[in-house]
DNA sequence: TCATAGTGGTTCGTATACGATTTCGTACTT
DNA sequence: AAGTACGAAATCGTATACGAACCACTATGA
């Protein structure tokens, strides 16, 4: 249930039982896409691979197939859940309404801290779009949308959103193509939304900003899956 | 990840593998109360009484845990999860963001028909109130909202919506308190939502007002909480 | 050439067995 | 009497083994 961070560290954690561990290591190698979408998950493989036996390493199976990161077919196997733009869409849709919500609720607790914090961020996602370096755009992309949820009181909301971003990582290492206009268009929605929230804005205010930050971004890619 | 209904047939159902059936058949009992909250479920007693190994009851009951039935401790077992009022908080302000997005997509997809029929199910809750009749109001009132979401052409979103309902169902028989006058002022937010949905009003408007109207059931759980 | 039945190999599904960990009761010490 | 240490029972965690389902391929017949 509890999700620790967006992204885990990749490779072994050392903590926890087996079952624990390759549900880390499987998990990190897709969220990074050592495995790509579509690619065949083969217990006995794993299993191998890890050192394991296949019954902790099913059971991270089953775990990351109700998370959507893979895609379970009855006595044929496992394979990393593909890229689907309807699929996109929907994840996409539901992690707008999650985050929207998530990122209204943190509002009245980010401190100015925070916001230094995300403002920094962001001046440095702006300076990755002149040096184009869409990888480091990404990662700090993320950074700055933890800041702005990571408050968030309730658990169980911070756990979707964490799925959502964990999901679409997956899907990004793949499809995603990093379109510029888009980026920067991105940027100036953070400043926006970041000025919101000091002024102590509305929270249904806060929370259609993030809803349409995200709806943006969705657009944007769908619009370019369109015309290519 | 796909869930069938609000709550499933009880028993045994016939199709899938045993960690299905063992699945199925844990949390039927959990949903209908036949294992309460704080209910210690031991592996090795529940296979014996399917007639089944460990295996697939276990793979059942980290399925449970995934979706907050049950809290599962390592090397201890596990438990039904209990009735926190934090939990419970949480788990309908949660419901009432999801449920709020779901309704609000379905409503464009919701006809004439689906009108007629939520209408009915709320005239017959209404009556629900003059004979007293909590348990038949509490089913009724999962079908009201059943036709408000079905139509959500989000899966996702409909499949959070339905874990919120399980995870309640399974609170609601050991904790939940039937308060009439709550209950009255439910029946009429349903006919207001009726009547916007009708009215084809806002998608934002409808999404308010499912929200209000779960928040509302929120605080008069509190307020009660809080009294006795 | 195409449809179909058979066959081998791959992979999952589950049972059983044993080791690891925790818990709880009991006896002993202070 | 209270606290602690120890041991036995209960329960989970994982490995291994075998059976069942599925898929791809080939051979056979129309």
């Amino acid at each position: 249930m509890t999700e620790t961070a967006v992204t885990d560290l990749p490779g072994l954690t050392t903590a926890g039982s087996k079952s624990e561990q390759a549900y880390q290591a499987v998990k990190a190698r897709i969220v990074e896409g050592s495995y790509s979408p579509g690619y065949r998950l083969v217990l006995a493989a794993i299993a191998k691979d890890l050192g394991f036996s296949v019954v902790p390493v099913r059971e991270a199976i089953r775990r990351l197939e109700a998370e959507g990161l893979v895609k379970f077919e009855r006595n044929v196997g496992a394979t990393v859940s593909g890229i689907d733009p309807t699929e996109y869409l929907y994840t996409m849709q539901t992690l707008s309404i999650v985050e929207g919500a998530a990122t209204a609720l943190s509002a009245p607790l980010i401190g100015e801290a925070d916001i230094a914090r995300a403002r920094a961020v962001n001046e440095e996602m702006r300076e990755c779009l002149e040096h184009f370096d869409p990888v480091r755009f990404t990662r700090l992309n993320q950074d700055f949308h933890s800041v702005l949820f990571e408050h968030c009181p309730n658990p169980h909301i911070l756990d979707l959103v964490h799925r959502g971003w964990n999901r679409l990582a997956s899907l990004r290492s793949s499809t995603f193509r990093f379109v510029p206009g888009r980026a920067r268009a991105s940027v100036d929605e953070h400043e926006a939304l970041l000025q919101l929230i000091e002024a102590s804005a509305d929270a249904d205010e806060i929370e259609k900003a993030a809803r349409r930050h995200r709806s943006a971004t969705l657009d944007a890619y769908l619009s370019q899956a369109k015309t290519v």
